[in-house]
DNA sequence: ACCTCCTCCTTTGTATGCAATCCTGGCGCC
DNA sequence: GGCGCCAGGATTGCATACAAAGGAGGAGGT
């Protein structure tokens, strides 16, 4: 019999962080569709937690972005929008072009083969055709990135910001031009990030950030059809 | 006998939201100091609210930044530390220059005009030696820029990081020189702003927060002694 | 004297209760 | 027939009650 399960410390979170971080992943993964209603009473029952701090999620998750509160009337998911989307992938190159510049400076090398290995386990999802495989490393790669730049405040910016694109991602399929294209950028700001390039990695992924707006707003006005 | 005092529309806003924006105040213009314990019974009994909108707010609040939650123990008034303000500013100098680029082109002239307004009181707050109302109206100018770059994401961004900033403004003081040099700075942000040369002014708002961060900075460890 | 443990008090975390608001649908009136 | 109005029910907003955790202080042991 097992004495002891690998759990590291023992966990014991408020409730209202879990409460945050499931509503969150359920709105970012698409679960709760943009413009649903949140409704109080189905949401504890489905969470196992009271109104308290369920509500309590809720106005954080609208300060993320992700809920809108209307007054006396409850809340709801965040509609996505085109415009908002460009907004923030505009606000996300920027972020990313200072992160790759920081990160050119302060990486270590072993931070830097953290995220080769990623780039290759993107490949392997690249090669096999496995979507979400693929923006799962994906986004772990541009995260990592912002991380390693040593800004945690720009990180922090970043990861909210993220949220918002994350939840359009789900919906908006790529083409396999694009999708190429992609794979060929991240090879070529992987060399630059090793060659610790500043000037050159800020280009890159801003450009980088650029097509990507271009693709999901493209995607996206594709699905209003 | 009046009938009807110009109220606007009847503004019956949440309670949380109040208590939110009203604590925000008090953390950013320093009346609740770095590293203070927020009571909540001290505190609910001072803002006549129950203690469930006031821990919604700290909830808000951490998501900022400006409230650090200790689980179980309650919450303080985030600590400064010239790390983080650097960090903030860094970003905030991206933010800026993407800002300033996007107002460049997007920007009508009355509302270029409205800044020049701005520019012309903080000029004579200046003249006076006025400088909490010099930052008032060099606040005011800064976010004015963001909110005309029509980027509404972008905007939000800024204002979260700017809390944190406002908060070291109100610590730090400001040695003459630097202060005529922000002048000065300013003078031709305007001045390439009003010729919308994109590329200029996004060179210009990068330095001009490089150098508000040296200042910042600077005058925090100076403080510190 | 110092450390430890125990207990009490304070404060926080969560659940629940109550009042106010909003939506629904059905009735009356034009 | 359509419009507006008025319950009734449901849902939210806020307050409070209850349980659990943390911290202070004193008694007892070494």
């Amino acid at each position: 019999m097992e004495l002891a399960q690998e759990t590291g410390p023992i966990l014991r979170r408020p409730l209202h962080e879990e409460a945050t971080d499931r509503l969150r992943d359920l709105i970012v993964q698409g679960r709760l569709a943009p413009g649903a209603r949140l409704n109080e009473r189905l949401l504890t029952a489905q969470l196992g937690v009271s109104r308290t701090p369920l509500r309590e999620a809720f106005k954080v998750l609208a300060t993320e972005g992700l809920v809108e509160l209307l007054p006396n009337r409850g809340a709801i998911v965040s509609p996505i929008d085109a415009e908002r989307l460009r907004e923030t992938l505009a606000v996300m190159g920027v972020l990313e072009g200072l992160a790759g510049e920081l990160a050119c400076r302060n990486a270590t090398e072993a931070q830097l083969n953290e995220i080769r290995a990623l780039h290759y386990e993107m490949l392997a999802c690249h090669a096999r055709g496995d979507l979400a495989g693929y923006f799962k490393f994906n986004q772990a790669i541009h995260l990592k990135l912002v991380k390693y730049s040593g800004n945690a405040t720009l990180y922090n910016a970043y990861r909210q910001l993220n949220g918002t694109i994350r939840r359009a991602r789900y919906m908006a399929n790529l083409s396999q031009e694009r999708w190429d294209e992609a794979v060929r950028e991240h090879e070529e700001i992987l060399a630059v990030l090793g060659a610790r390039d500043v000037k050159r990695i800020k280009v890159l992924l801003t450009d980088h950030l650029t097509h990507k707006l271009a693709s999901v707003v493209g995607e996206l006005k594709a699905e209003d059809r």
